[in-house]
DNA sequence: CAGTGAGCGAGCTTCCGCTTGACTT
């Protein structure tokens, strides 16, 4: 039996651990926390000084068990989670729940899965630090009364089930601001000036390009300047050389890992994690989720031996980084490979690039500086000073680049790859082959991609390693935002060229704007930020985690107590939600109105319905009850037209009757329809609803009744709720709301109640069940 | 995956941070 018991956060370190410490040590994980805050309830006393109600969650409560029961059979047990904030905590509840106070308890960290780590950290046993759980009882706490007091007032003033939160409003206040910034964006051109001069270099001719120092406002100040260089001459009046080092990026952190997968191999932000998660998991790379940039001594040594080995010791330098960011807590190491020497491994293609990626930016990160030449030459013209400027780069001495190249993103055409020029000298003559003003447009701000916004988080220290990929789904699900392909658009620019002395004019085409993969607002995002600008600045300040977290770390340091923190917060925060809540405005927020219906004279308005944007004709008080119309999906309440909108409520109509009942053409959630005596047909892309006639509709209605006679094959007498079905995807049996397979090889027409019983019995409940669960956890 | 189609309405919804696991057709 184990006399001693180890309890860490992660299996996978569990396992790893055990094998450092011999076999007088179990070491088995807590899978994270243990306890938390009730589910679904506020679950905290506002009356008794904040008091938390904490539970064990279902899905924990076999861990639970089991580290009891080897608890109780240990001596020592060594309270080894993560050395911060959350870690503790998680060390505090070990001790309540499995009732450790009076047992020999020891409470021990490491930063780095290495033998030598464990063993020391065990020769320097502590007790649990209640300051820093009381630390993070405070952000606990502080986090569901936000999120838990905020998010009805969503409901009861915008729209059900939605969500705000410290972490979520901030990140979706971001891509909202960014999107008006786009939005309300004015593009400017001015005429860029690029010569291309020939060149002898040595015994080949080239050729040498340079940029006018200054660009032009206005195509007529291009064309005259472009006339003045019709006979002018040209020479090199200025040269200059300065060696330039360049620098390798340190190791990569989460979110640095999030940025590089994304523009290296196409990964969002949670494919990155679960692709990490499996490299750790088989013991390949350190802990996934990090803010740290450090590297163990173990990992430095192994590196400058790898290096040296294989490229040279001219290559290796050992360097240690340290982490900048906000609110960094350093728990663990940087993200790096277990072992330095394997330089590849065994896996599926992606987990190998993204090991690839990961052992590049780490060997790098050891490496020496890159050494570069930068040469600028400078180009007079005579009888003007004006200035062409030509900038090159020669690689001197590769180093660090040898191995990896961080990606920027930069669309911008300025910065072309830098390369080499060719050799000259100051008083050499040059040659104008050709000299082209084009012109040019900037360009509105970038919108984010999952990664940026992770980065952009990181920056102003909102959220964690563990959070960044669960608050950008969250904010995608609660349809606050969406991923989007932007095709761009076409816009004609003008090219002036002089050659051969005669100055010629093309209009070229171009697309611009096109962007990938990037987050833009939904109408619902934009109404909740607005109104939580109105009514909660202080919580969606760029600064109110900083500022929190601030208080927080006066509570770990032992100088404020928690309580007196949060009912600081909680007396100015309660208030205004009661004000915002209360609030009783004749419009619900977010409407606008678009003007009236020239027909019958209404107010027409958009806003938030309970299912989505909507437009509104008539208001509630009038007698006629108000009509409603769903915004198309490319609609926007900000930017939608009057006339737009009208459109909308031309549906529905009628179109008269058949067999005796009236035929509709209406709009539903899944696009237009045709209604007739309670069935309904969708009406297909290539027609057009406004314009549909009765006849055409008609023929829609009986295409649906033949297909529904091919759908049901069989019924049974005995059991109307067995029924076989066939679908698009061939025949199935549908029993009691859910579908099950039919086995291959199966006659579906010569199948008997008996059998369809026993399929159903043995494909079980589970589709249902599975359903729910997947449901549930989408909330 | 397998069908869905109202009317602004009860029900119920929600936070952040630690960690992995499992319905696969």
């Amino acid at each position: 039996m184990a006399k001693n018991l180890v309890i860490v956060e992660s299996p996978a370190k569990a396992k790893t651990i055990e094998k450092f410490l011999g076999a007088d040590y179990k070491v088995l994980s807590s899978n994270g926390h243990i306890r938390d805050l009730k589910e679904r309830t506020f679950s905290i006393d506002i009356e008794h000084n904040f008091e938390p109600i904490y539970e064990i969650p279902a899905g924990k409560k076999a861990v639970v068990a089991s580290l009891k029961s080897e608890a109780n059979k240990a001596n020592t047990v060594w309270l080894a989670s993560d050395e911060d904030r959350e870690g503790e905590a998680i060390s505090w509840h070990l001790s309540e729940v499995l009732n450790l106070k009076n047992k020999d308890t020891k409470r021990i960290v490491f930063h780095e899965i290495t033998k030598n780590a464990i063993l020391e950290a065990i020769q320097q046993p502590r007790s649990i630090n209640l300051n820093l759980v009381k630390a993070q009882q405070a952000r606990r706490v502080l986090d569901r009364i936000v999120g838990f007091e905020l998010s009805p007032v969503l409901w009861k003033r915008i729209k059900p089930a939605l969500s705000a939160g410290r972490v979520q409003s901030v990140t979706v206040r971001l891509i909202v601001e960014r999107e008006r910034e786009v939005q309300s964006f004015h593009s400017t051109a001015s005429y860029r000036v690029v010569a291309a001069f020939a060149v002898q270099d040595g015994r080949k001719k080239t050729e040498l390009k340079a940029e006018l120092g200054q660009r032009f406002a206005t195509e007529q100040e291009a064309r005259q300047f472009l006339e003045g260089c019709k006979n002018a001459s040209f020479s090199v009046t200025g040269l200059e050389k300065h060696p330039l080092k360049k620098k390798p990026a340190p190791p990569f952190t989460t979110s640095t890992l999030q940025q590089e997968a994304n523009r290296k191999l196409g990964l969002s932000v949670s494919q990155t994690m679960s692709i990490a998660q499996r490299l750790y998991e088989d013991g390949k790379i350190t802990y996934m989720r990090t803010d740290s940039v450090n590297l163990s001594s173990l990992a430095l040594n192994t590196a400058k031996k790898v290096i040296t080995e294989t490229m040279g010791a001219e290559y290796a330098k050992t360097r240690r980084f340290t982490t900048h960011q906000k609110g960094a807590q350093e728990a663990h190491e940087a993200i790096r490979p277990t072992y330095m020497a394997n330089k590849t491994i065994e896996g599926k293609p992606m987990e190998k690039k993204l090991y690839d990626l990961i052992w590049k930016r780490t060997v790098a990160s050891q490496m020496a500086d890159a050494e570069v030449e930068k040469t600028t030459i400078t180009i007079g013209m005579e009888g003007s000073d004006r200035k062409f400027v030509a900038e090159g780069e020669t690689i001197v001495f590769d180093g660090f680049l040898k191995v990896y190249r961080e990606t920027v993103e930069d669309e911008d055409e300025q910065n072309e790859e830098a390369r080499a020029l060719p050799t000259v000298k100051v008083g050499d003559a040059l040659q104008q082959k050709s000299i082209t003003a084009t012109e040019r447009f900037t360009q509105h701000p970038p919108r984010y991609t999952e990664a940026g916004l992770v980065s952009k988080l990181e920056e102003l220290g909102i959220g964690r390693p563990s959070t960044y990929a669960p608050t950008i789904s969250t904010i995608q699900k609660r349809e606050y935002v969406e991923k989007v392909n932007l095709p761009g658009e076409e816009r004609r620019y003008k090219v002036l060229t002089l050659k051969d002395g005669a100055l010629s004019e093309e209009t070229k085409t171009e697309r611009y704007g096109a962007e990938k993969n990037k987050l833009v607002p939904t109408d619902v995002g934009m109404v909740v930020n607005d109104f939580l600008m109105a009514s909660f600045p202080d919580i969606l300040d760029y600064n109110f985690t900083a500022s929190v977290e601030g208080q927080f770390d006066e509570i770990a340091t032992g100088h404020k107590e928690w309580t007196q923190t949060i009912a600081d917060f909680y007396r100015h925060f309660h208030p205004e939600v009661e004000r915002a809540e209360k609030a009783k405005e004749a419009h619900k927020v977010g409407e606008r109105l678009l003007g009236n219906d020239p027909r019958s004279g209404k107010p027409v308005y958009v806003k938030i319905g309970r299912y989505g944007p909507i437009a509104q004709m008539g208001s509630a008080e009038d007698e006629e009850k108000p009509r409603f119309a769903q915004l198309k999906k490319n609609m926007s309440i900000e930017t939608v037209t009057l006339d737009e909108v009208l459109e909308l409520f031309k549906l529905p109509r009628t179109l008269g009757q058949y067999e005796g009942h009236e035929v509709t053409v209406g709009a539903g959630r899944f696009g237009p329809y045709v209604a007739y005596n309670k069935t309904y047909v969708s009406i297909p892309k290539t027609s057009d609803p406004l314009t549909l006639t009765l006849e055409e509709a008609v023929q829609l209605i009986q295409a649906k009744k033949e297909a529904d006679q091919k759908k049901h094959l069989k019924k049974f007498d005995e059991d109307p709720d067995m029924e076989i079905l066939n679908g698009r995807y061939g025949p199935y049996i549908a029993y009691k709301g859910s579908n099950y397979k039919i086995p291959k090889g199966k006659d579906p027409n010569a199948l008997t109640l008996d059998e369809c019983k026993a399929i159903v019995e043995q494909q079980g409940s589970k589709p249902a069940t599975a359903r729910r669960r997947t449901t549930r956890r989408a909330r």
